[in-house]
RNA sequence: GGCGGUAUAGCCAAGUGGUAAGGCAGAGGUCUGCAAAACCUUUAUCAUCGGUUCAAAUCCGAUUACCGCCUCCA
């Protein structure tokens, strides 16, 4: 029985689905004016990674997750860049699509872009002005967040109390036209020269939150099983797409809503944000990490915790997926002697580290005590694969649970393969000198090899070689 | 100020009432011609104080520290 941490109730919730076999997942994507940060990322990864799980369970995922690809900051890049905010945008999807790829993240079933949208927001918004929620101000349209009796419900605030906090912080001009502090924007009058669309309130654009509701309820329904994002998201953003919608479909907007941790950066370990100037790029990061060993970090660490980012992390990292690795290749390798006995005792054993797997992750997704059943499996696969005679059933048992659960993870186990008999050649060779006793040469030549980046181990069935 | 979260060994981290999983790093060992890989052994009384209980890391209260949100942000 799944459970899912509900930022709503405060509590893991049993997972009931909307539709028995589906699940309707919405992810905040990113507002694409430059490359995603690793706080992105994480993000990406970590909802890359409960959906994989929803898979292995057997449900069918429509997976929506959208670019917002106009507002403020695209605006001021696309000046800065000397080019149109279209042009912006293009470029930083493209961008992100590979670095996404790169973390082995499964493509969305859809990623829609806003302003492909705009003719729903207008109508969504349309329709709130028409129902009161919304009022036109100056060319602006504004949400009134008070009448909305739910408001502040998500993020666990009184209304008085972000109406104080708001107060603070919004701009003479912008209190002129609310009717209250914590009314926010569904549609922003254009500044001359700026991108925009013909609208009943006059050439505009929308506002930040109305596209992730507009589009969630086009491609999802009016409700949806679940939608997610990073916690800082949890206010205004969410707040404001489920007072949104709410009150135009007068429908429950979200059944589940999940929320991950943050990256945390430095000595200070501090909030990594575009804002804060001490983000690093997944653009950059992948040149010198491996993007698999980033991948491992985030999906291995259960989704509502922090995570340090740092070297020792990495490094640990990198160590626990060369583990698993060096587990699936030990077992591999042994698929050329194996013969047709059974081992029914390991396998029943198998079969109780899966269950235990499934208990984790079903228990809000806890990838911590999910991958420590892998490395128990990768332990068990180990042992086996030492002992004189092994049954090829059982191995490939232990290799596909392996794959199986790791996957989940965004691992990707690969075979190794020479590409130049010139290696075979000198593996040849190196044998014969050691039947020779001429260590000498054989160690020459495993030097050899290893300046060209493979790795020789001598085995009871021979040996094998891997690349660094 | 309001709200939310976190505090377990050098590091990551499990554990939600019965006397501290696991991983990484370190140390020692087995195997190996030597390695590599693997396997084995080895390292804590759980931020502080007080309370409840036969029994608490686990429940209650207080305190401290750190992080986040309340303004754009994954």
């Amino acid at each position: 029985m799944l459970r899912i941490y509900n930022t709503l109730t405060q509590e893991k919730d049993v997972f009931k689905p909307i539709k028995s076999r589906t699940v309707g997942m919405y992810v905040c994507g990113p507002t694409v004016y430059n490359y995603i940060h690793i706080g992105n990322a994480r993000s990406i990864v970590a909802f890359d990674t409960i959906r994989r799980y929803f898979e292995y369970c057997g449900y069918q995922v429509n997976y929506i997750s959208n670019f917002t690809d106009v507002d403020d900051k695209l605006i001021n890049e696309a000046k800065e860049e000397n080019g149109t905010v279209m042009d912006i945008a293009n470029k930083y999807i493209e961008a992100y699509k590979e670095d996404v790829d790169a973390l082995n993240v499964e493509p969305a079933t859809v990623n829609p872009r806003a302003t492909d949208n705009i003719d729903g927001i207008i109508q969504f918004v349309k329709e709130l002005v028409d129902d009161g929620y919304a009022y036109a101000a100056d060319g602006d349209v504004y949400y009134r967040a008070r009448k909305f009796n739910d408001y502040g419900h998500l993020s666990h605030q009184s209304v008085d109390d972000l109406e104080s906090g708001a107060s603070q912080h919004v701009s003479e001009e912008e209190l002129s036209k609310k009717e209250d502090p914590i009314d926010f924007v569904l549609w922003k009058a254009a500044k001359p020269g700026e991108i925009s669309w013909d609208s009943p309130w006059g050439k505009g654009r929308p506002g930040w939150h109305i596209e992730c509701s507009v589009m969630s309820t086009k491609y999802l329904g009016n409700t949806i099983d679940i939608h997610g994002g990073g916690e800082d998201l949890k206010f205004p953003h969410h707040e404001n797409e489920r007072a949104q919608s709410e009150a135009k479909t007068g429908e429950k907007f979200v059944n589940y809503w999940m929320h991950n941790g943050f990256v945390t950066v430095g000595d200070e370990n501090e909030k990594m944000s575009k804002s804060l100037g001490n983000f690093v790029t997944v653009h950059d990061i992948v040149k010198r990490v491996d993007p698999q060993v980033v991948r491992f970090l985030m999906s291995t660490t259960q989704y509502r915790r922090p995570i340090q980012y740092n070297e020792t992390n990495l490094q640990a990292a990198e160590n626990n997926l060369n583990k698993l690795r060096n587990a699936y290749n030990n077992l591999k390798y042994r698929l050329s002697d194996a013969t047709d006995i059974i081992d029914m005792k390991l396998e029943q054993e198998i079969r109780q580290i899966q269950a235990d797997f499934q208990d984790a992750m079903d228990d809000d997704f806890n990838a911590q005590n999910g991958i420590d059943c892998v490395y128990e499996l990768a332990k068990l696969g180990n042992m086996y694969a030492q002992k004189p005679e092994v049954g090829k059933d059982t191995v490939n048992l232990i290799i596909e649970k392996l794959e199986k659960m790791a996957s989940i993870f965004g691992v990707v186990f690969k075979e190794e393969t020479l590409d130049d008999d010139s290696v075979q050649a000198l593996i040849d060779e190196r044998n014969e000198a050691r039947k020779n006793k001429d260590f000498a040469r054989s160690d020459e030549i495993r030097d050899q090899l290893r300046d060209q980046g493979i790795i020789l181990e001598d085995t009871a069935q021979g040996t094998r070689f891997r690349r660094e």
